[in-house]
DNA sequence: TTGTATGCAAACATTTTGCAGCGTG
DNA sequence: CACGCTGCAAAATGTTTGCATACAA
């Protein structure tokens, strides 16, 4: 079924692809529609959904999942790289902070698991919310850092 | 605004912080609440929604977004650890195995972040998947170790 | 031409909210 | 015995799917 058939290059995933190419701020699905629209004013929500899911597969974008109720985020930076996520305005920023080889061999050995990569995600407070306060993004709870 | 107003201690919460202790899979909100209903066949969905924020809020249980599409799961473990996603069937194991702290202060100082935490989840195959083949949970993709 | 991709709208899945009554502290 | 909590159902999100048509190759 999802056999690698065809794959046709459409001006809409192009569209699409350029956004998400454009844009730097990890946007969700519906910002990424958002956007689109701009330039493809017909396009539907549902091919931007698919074609989302579609780079995804085909290792052209990543998604992430920065927790809460949030909605799935999309980058189309997909070499090696980390985020940092404000718990203030919910930015997230890119990192590029390598977590150590042996760590992860050690972590296969003890788990039994073939490991195949990693999300690594800090949280924290970004410089622009710890100048102006906090500002709250989430319900409220200033995290404390069990 | 912070109000820790009162907070009562009502039977089912108690029934919810069970199971979740006694849960050992991560389960996802709808598992939680189908497992609370054997033994409090009234309770409503709301209310286990309601209490999973409550005592995830509280840090009595930690929410897990183990990506794709799928639901948040909790965690009752709320002690610091990282999680192993197996690929092929979707199960997380827990893992304990500290960023070191070195690094935490590398990001905070490149970043400008003032972190407060991490979310590490490493992804791979599972012993059992590594055996049988790996099952799929996802589209399809015969995630091959190579 | 041929079958993939699109747009629309309805279907889905998950989580949140409104409200009247219940029951804990 | 006050006020927070509950259950129910409806609403709000966020994402997927069915289908007839448009269009890339």
């Amino acid at each position: 079924m999802t056999d690698q058939t065809d794959l046709r290059l459409t001006p809409q995933r192009m569209a699409v692809l350029d956004v998400l190419r454009a844009a730097h701020d990890h946007p969700t699905a519906a910002e990424v529609y958002e956007r689109v629209r701009r330039s493809s004013p017909r396009i539907g929500s549902a091919t931007v959904y698919r074609t989302l899911a579609l780079l995804v597969s085909t290792g052209q974008a990543l998604e992430l999942n920065l927790g809460g109720g949030a909605a799935a985020r999309y980058d189309a930076n997909v070499g090696r790289h980390d985020h940092a996520v404000c718990e203030g305005c919910g930015r997230a920023v890119d990192l590029d902070h390598p977590v150590p080889d042996g760590m992860m061999a050690e972590i296969a050995r003890r788990s039994g698991f073939a490991i195949t990569g990693y999300d690594l995600q800090f949280r924290g407070i970004c410089p622009d919310c710890q100048a102006h306060g906090a500002g709250p993004a989430r319900l409220e709870g200033p995290a404390r850092p069990q």
